[in-house]
DNA sequence: ACAGCATATCAGCATATGCTTATATGTTCA
DNA sequence: TGAACATATAAGCATATGCTGATATGCTGT
């Protein structure tokens, strides 16, 4: 039951997909492309709770998609590079526009992200 | 508002990925990969029903990921290659492992398919 | 026109999903 | 230690999703 290095199986990869079917969770990870989060960042760039990030979160640790590392109080979030997912992901994400401006939005807004 | 050619607005792009996060629906994508197929023939690899099969195709075709082309009885779905989601539906099929034996242990058990 | 097959749609149901509020856990700092 | 903040988890709810069975629609060949 061999696989090619690029291809996942099908029961992981539609969990991926159906993860990244989500726009809040694949906004998410589209920022992790550029820059580590913590959670307090997505609660204020996104306008859910902070419950509701925390599960989305979860769904994609449990899945691999993205690691944690606390750095005191907080916790930042980070895309996993080892993962086997990872160059799925990255190709997807290749597809979607940037969504830097939701930070800078929040930036004008005088909103800004603390957690440093 | 532009867009770069490549990129693809994220809500759509959520849509999509929502899409081909139910296996049915990737493996069925993923043989129109390499066949066109017409809806009995699905019926006969996915164990479900007509119904269900009729259902999923609806979905991939609202969203213009394949389309129909009436040959008498029978309606054949193939990947709509003129969609601007085309291209990243190949990257994802990319990783993807060939679902063809499905098509083949049909045929082995005697369960040819018909719709020729 | 009608029987038979292929496909689509409708209605209803069970489960999954995403959200909120409330609460628990973990960390910092006075 | 305790107050304040950050994050995770639990419980409950509303909506979405995928399936089945029943029925409607469309095509073919007699």
């Amino acid at each position: 039951m061999e696989v090619k290095a690029r291809e996942i199986e099908i029961d992981k990869a539609s969990m991926v997909l159906k993860l990244l079917g989500d726009k809040t969770r694949l906004s998410m990870v589209k920022l992790l492309e550029k820059n580590d989060c913590c959670v307090c960042e997505f609660v204020e760039i996104f306008n859910v709770s902070q419950s509701a990030i925390s599960q989305h979160l979860r769904k994609l640790r449990d899945l691999g998609l993205v690691k944690e590392k606390r750095k005191g109080q907080w916790i930042f979030y980070s895309l996993n590079q080892d993962s086997e997912l990872y160059d799925m992901l990255m190709q997807v994400l290749s597809f979607i526009p940037s969504q830097d401006e939701r930070i800078e939005k929040l930036v004008e807004q005088g909103l800004r992200i603390r957690c440093e």
